[in-house]
RNA sequence: GGGAGCAUAGCUCAGUUGGGAGAGCAUCUGCCUUACAAGCAGGGGGUCAUAGGUUCGAGCCCUAUUGUUCCCACCA
């Protein structure tokens, strides 16, 4: 069982070892065991685009953190792990792809080019799947899925056709968001806005009586072969007059109605605008409040329409400079100015958006978002923290119908059939239709499905729905659904709606949101900045232990995060403290199995550590709970380091040392218990390191990984020990602190005489921390100090000698103990101007007033001390 | 225009229910002390952005201000 481990922790070592095990074994495989209770995640589902980044691993860190924390805890545990076909992104990557080859998709058709996804899915699908594995998530890869697959596939055809019934899908001419490259309509969540410089064109329109013009500003003046209207506010004055009469529109002759409008600022430019129906959603509102006629000017690609001859096949940019150029030319062009705005682009592709009047399918979604409020304002559905909530009521709240087609091969077709005979419309689940009226064959519908709709289905789809599945039965509802907070407008809301839709329940019961993984200096990671960290390297170099810790300390839900090479090599050092404490451990270990003894067998120094340890295990479980998870990484940090590595290894040396006596058995097991129970704790954070120890410790069963996770044991609560260690440590620091001070080489140990009221602490027993630890050769206890000049160290609980009347400088050590003093006495005054608080000791809990009085107590003990020494200096 | 976050040591950031300001890195001093130099022991360094308020008590709660980042809206 035993085995000498290497002085350096080496990860690539054991990662990919562990990793086959535990797949091997199905430990990552639920059973559905009735009555147990069970925690369940479905991961976001990655694209079968995408490379593991550094969002990734934060996302998949976090979400390991919680099933691994819940598998140990005694629940029924699915991570639920699957991709995402990503119907734009990928689509746009294939054509990109067929582009270099010199083809198109429009060339080789549909069916060829969907042959070409699915072969693209089988090539690049699982790469993203093996960079998951290697970060250690213990998905159960059994139940794997894909938003394209058969099940899912079925589910949005049932969504779909529910909807379609209940009237909560439609078909409609309206204006949405065009993107001129991917060719296809997209979201309004799907547009980003950007600040762009651009220019103010000031135009004017002449009044067909000839008594004048109108003067209007635009941004987009090659638009104007689309405008139908020029509007101004009802109330303003200096128009009132002209409302109701006919302008005819430059360059194309067209006459066109002046009328009045809400929405017109009267404040802004001329407080006139042109109206273009076709090309702006504004627009599109007041043409159809006033009835006024839509004219498309431009092609799917935003090339001018035949229709104007003058511009036909021009892109927008050429026909904007061009009519321009023609404006001034007749002189309807006033003047120009520069003029900044913030301009919609494609979230995928960056090309400008061209809002666009067209034929689309949309969802209804007033009836669907208002439960979805509910469940969130009634906490079935608790974001974490707390503050995103706003953002969701926010969108939930003003939400528009949903555009969900796409001009896009790659995803799933809408299942909706037209008859070109008679113009009948039917939706259905089935793969062809003929026309209920006429009995004539029917074509589907050639676009394909927004990509959320089927990531809106995601937790139940996976799970079976709509067949009633035992899966769906026992892991449905999930538990904690894991994101960064751009997700929850284009995924979270629509799967709490489509969830209470369509199963009658939340998806699941608690968001819990992290930020953005940012560079070094803070700015997000991007291809083009190639300013990206990538996972995959630091696996290899300094394992995936350290990249989870690195991404879990000092995370806190919500916020934004920073990688760099000092955090992640910090990571590394703890691994490799680990590591070599657990060397250390091992070294001095021959027991084969670990039984505490019994409480009165027990050294102090194992009494504090359990203590200590058994606080740990409180605290990291309620740290858990509460999604704290960087708090409780934080914590097992500087138990490990700072408390077993720097304190209790060291206190132990001395037995350790003492071979083969009852003492050295007790330390064995104390110490084998305390590191095999942190060890547990850790393992959700750190899987690989923590089960390679493990397993060379003293064990019982199979994998860390099914142990259960500790509890805190009341038996184990020794506060009186507590107390003895800490005088102690500050005793011993104290004594180190001194000699370092006055330089004092570690290799020139000395006499240490020591003086205290608190004869169970300092006792022969624990003498020999001191000359382990604060370089004493030998060390006596006197009721009173009575020898030769010495350094005198000062604490609460005691008063050190150390005899070196040679080195010591009585003026520096006058100055030195009456700085002290003075700090102490400063100390006192202030503690005892609060407890001469009455408001104070009415109102503070009485653990606070008796923490104050305890303290009082220790800084007067502490003074009494330094008097003492500054009289024997004199 | 609306909303939110952030502002704490030289740098990057934690700080749980309000109860004596913390970590890592950097820096300085001394150590290769038999697990670890990817380490050990010690030191220096902070008016917790500013101004008010609530409270016996505020980094934490409230109000305002400044700076900064993000989200939403889109005034042509």
């Amino acid at each position: 069982m035993k085995q000498e481990l290497q002085k350096q922790y080496s990860p690539s070592s054991i990662e990919d070892k562990w990793y086959r095990i535990w797949e091997k074994k199905g430990y990552f495989t639920p059973e559905r065991t009735p009555g147990k209770p069970t925690y369940t995640i479905v991961i976001p589902p990655p694209n079968i685009t995408g490379q593991l980044h550094m969002g990734h691993a934060l996302d998949n860190t976090l979400q390991d953190i919680l099933i691994r924390y819940k598998r140990m805890s005694g629940f029924s545990t699915l991570w639920l792990p699957g991709t995402d076909h990503a119907s734009i992104a990928t689509e746009a990557k294939i054509v990109e792809a067929m582009r270099a080859e010199g083809t198109s998709k429009e060339e080789v058709g549909r069916e060829e080019f969907l042959a070409r996804a699915w072969d693209w899915n089988d090539k690049y699908g699982n790469r993203i799947v093996e960079q998951l594995k290697r970060m250690g998530s213990s998905c159960d890869w059994t139940r794997r899925r894909f938003t394209l697959d058969e099940g899912c596939s079925h589910a949005v055809k049932e969504v779909f056709l529910r909807l379609y019934n209940k009237g909560l899908i439609y078909r409609g001419e309206r204006i949405i968001n065009w993107c001129p490259k991917c060719l296809t309509s997209i979201s309004d969540a799907e547009v980003e806005y950007e600040d762009q410089a651009g220019s103010f064109w000031h135009l004017r329109y002449p009044l067909k009586d000839g008594s004048g013009y109108l003067e209007l500003a635009t941004t987009r003046p090659e638009t104007l072969l689309g405008d139908t209207a020029v509007a101004v506010h009802p109330d303003d004055e200096r128009y009132a007059h002209l409302v109701g009469k006919t302008l005819i529109l430059p360059l194309v002759g067209r006459e066109i109605p002046i009328v009045a409008d809400e929405y017109v600022e009267k404040d802004f430019g001329t407080g006139v605008v042109k109206i273009t129906p076709a090309h702006d959603p504004n627009d599109f509102e007041v043409g159809a409040r006033h009835g006024l006629p839509i004219i498309n000017v431009l092609t799917d690609d935003a090339h001018i329409v035949d229709d104007y001859p003058a511009y036909a096949g021009m892109d927008r940019y050429e026909a904007r400079k061009a009519i321009v150029r023609d404006l001034e030319a007749c002189g309807a062009l006033v003047r120009v100015e520069d003029y900044s705005h913030n301009v919609g682009t494609c979230y995928r592709c960056g090309t400008t958006i061209e809002p666009r009047v067209s034929l689309q399918w949309f969802v209804k979604m007033q009836p669907l978002a208002a439960p979805a409020i509910d469940a969130v304002k009634n906490g079935d559905v608790k974001f974490v923290p707390e503050r995103f909530e706003k953002n969701y009521f926010h969108w939930m709240e003003n939400i528009r119908d949903w555009c969900i087609s796409r001009q896009l091969w790659w995803g799933h077709r809408i299942p909706a059939f037209y008859c070109d005979d008679c113009g009948e419309l039917v939706v259905s689940s089935e793969d062809t239709a003929t026309c209920p009226k006429c009995g004539a064959q029917m074509r589907q519908d050639p676009d394909t499905l927004d990509t959320w709709f089927s990531s809106a289905l995601w937790p139940f789809s996976t799970l079976g729905w709509p067949e009633d599945t035992e899966d769906l039965r026992y892991f449905y509802p999930t538990n904690t659904l894991v994101t960064g907070y751009d997700l929850i407008t284009f995924w979270v809301s629509r799967m709490i709606f489509s969830g209470l839709e369509y199963t009658g329940k939340a998806p699941f019961d608690t968001v819990l949101i992290h930020g953005l993984v940012r560079d070094a200096q803070g700015r997000k990671m991007s291809k083009s900045l190639g300013n990206g960290i990538d996972p995959l390297e630091i696996i290899d170099k300094y394992g995936a232990d350290a990249l989870r810790f690195a991404l879990a300390t000092g995370n806190s839900p919500g916020n934004d995060m920073r990688s760099s090479d000092e955090k992640i090599e910090n990571a590394r050092n703890f691994t490799n403290k680990i590591w070599n404490a657990a060397r250390f451990v091992l070294m001095n270990l021959d027991i084969d199995t670990v039984e505490l003894p019994a409480t009165d067998k027990l050294a102090l120094e194992d009494k504090w550590i359990l203590s200590l340890y058994n606080r740990l295990t409180e605290d990291v479980r309620a740290n858990l709970d509460r999604f704290e998870l960087g708090i409780a990484l934080g914590k097992l940090y500087d138990f490990i380091w700072d408390v077993f590595c720097d304190w209790y290894i060291e206190l132990l040396k001395p037995r350790f040392a003492d071979k083969g006596s009852e003492t050295n058995r007790c330390a064995q097991n104390v110490i084998a218990y305390v590191l095999s129970g942190t060890l547990k704790l850790l393992h959700p954070f750190m899987p690989f390191i923590t089960e390679e120890i493990w397993q060379n410790l003293p064990h019982e069963g199979e994998s860390i990984m099914i142990s259960n996770y500790p509890c805190a044991d009341p038996a184990f609560d020794f506060p009186a020990e507590e107390k003895k260690m800490e005088r102690l440590i500050a005793a011993i620091r104290a004594v180190r602190n001194r000699r370092s001070e006055m330089q004092i080489p570690p290799s020139k140990k000395a006499q240490l005489y020591i003086v205290s009221p608190y004869a169970d602490t300092f006792d022969e027993q624990t003498a020999v921390f001191f000359r382990a630890l604060a370089y004493a050769s030998e060390v006596s206890f006197c009721e009173e100090y009575t020898g030769e000049d010495a350094v005198q160290i000062v604490t609460d609980a005691a008063r050190l000698y150390i005899p070196l009347a040679q080195i010591i400088d009585f003026e520096k050590e006058r100055e030195r103990l009456t700085k002290e003093r003075d700090g102490v006495l400063a100390e006192i005054a202030r503690v005892e101007g609060k407890l001469a608080n009455e408001n104070f000791i009415a109102k503070a809990p009485e653990k606070v007033v008796a923490g104050e009085r305890e303290k009082l107590q220790k800084y007067r003990d502490t003074l009494a001390g330094i008097e003492q020494a500054l009289a024997k200096l004199k």
